[in-house]
DNA sequence: GGCTGTGAACTTATTCACAGCT
DNA sequence: AGCTGTGAATAAGTTCACAGCC
């Protein structure tokens, strides 16, 4: 399998997206022109985008709605059963435990937090424990993946203990940059990378002449 | 200008984030070689990335810390007073709000919800209005951009409402994809997008090998 | 000598045109 | 005829080598 850009990854979430929405409504036809609307790119996009994993319509016709949904959700590893946990219990954390609830994709574990005010509270499915019970969870109930959102002075080091403890992959919603670990795969989610999009609006020709002359 | 790439962007905020940093610890030098460290890219990467808007370094010598720490905060538009409103009061939308309170750059000028139980309560430092308010409040208080965090299902038509107001900007935490408005700005910041991140975990050739065969 | 700044080479990603099925 | 699937063309972004200045 040829290498396959990020930016496809993302896109294929919105197609999945917007063909749930499709399936809700009992739609069975669509086309990449369709899913382009959806997810304000091209039709040839689309179809490039698809093209990476197989060849999942049919020529003259298009696509079967539920068929590439379940073709997409299992390209994007949705057909396995996901053991997360979430390290920071903040308010981000909080709320990414509570999208978890009721997910068939994902299984939230467990969830983690030093601040004896968070300990043994209740957010989403799980009861708040404190980090220094990680490695033993991690090992206990196979997970795979963490949810970062520590706050980013302390990111880089829990990233070791997760290391340390055997976790396959970080997903990283501090604003830190972690270091590469042997055998731990890191995405960065960066959630506080979203607001620095605010900087975007400052790079926009338009809005860049309206401020500087 | 010619076209900057929207990486250099992202990158450029790591940047930001580690010359801060640095300037806090009394460190008045610094080279592309150490901030390419910081931000986890090459130094190569750091250089173009800072030739897009300028030369701000010394041939022979590196950097001036608090030089370029306020160059690029210039480039990012931190000089100036960017009035922002938040309309989605949930988690997401007090975490946010919470980010703002003491920022130098940002001033939160107010928050919206329809949620009863959320109207009239503080978060960060702002009381949160019921959206009805929206175009007074844009009009009045002279709001550039609106962070949108409402839940996805009603996300195009709050940011109707916006435009229709006359906001200039959008960042879009919410996981629609919103049609584009004449006259107005969208970036997605799409936190989701972050969960959606958990894909490449799957695509990555490792992981995919290890579970499919 | 050392480190920045930048044109040129290369790599990656997107756009396009059209061949291939139905 | 219609819409997908894909190789080829174009565009964008990254890497590199070295010229330019301290």
């Amino acid at each position: 399998m040829s290498k396959i850009p990020d930016a496809t990854i993302t896109r294929l979430v919105h197609y999945l997206r917007a063909l749930e929405q499709m399936e809700a409504e009992g739609k069975v036809r669509t086309s990449s022109e369709e899913l382009a609307a959806a997810a304000a790119v091209t039709a040839f996009q689309v179809r490039k985008d698809l093209a990476y994993f197989g060849s999942y319509g049919t020529r003259g016709v298009g696509y079967t709605v539920p068929v590439l949904r379940r073709e997409l959700a299992q390209i994007l590893g949705m057909g396995r059963d996901w053991r997360l946990i979430i390290v920071g219990m903040g308010r981000l954390g909080q709320a990414l435990a509570d999208y978890f609830v009721g997910s068939q994709i994902y299984s939230l574990v467990a969830g983690f937090d030093v601040d004896p005010d968070k300990l043994g509270k209740k957010a989403g499915q799980v009861t708040v424990q404190h980090v220094s019970e990680l490695a033993k969870v991690v090992a206990e109930k196979h997970v795979d993946v963490a949810i970062l959102t520590v706050p980013g002075d302390v990111a880089q080091e829990v990233a070791e203990a997760l290391a340390a403890a055997g976790i396959k992959g970080i997903l990283n919603f501090t604003p830190a940059v972690l270091k590469k670990h042997h055998g731990v795969t890191v995405e960065n989610a960066d959630f506080m990378a979203g607001l620095s999009r605010l900087g975007f609006f400052m790079i926009n020709p338009r809005w860049r002449e309206e401020m500087m002359g």
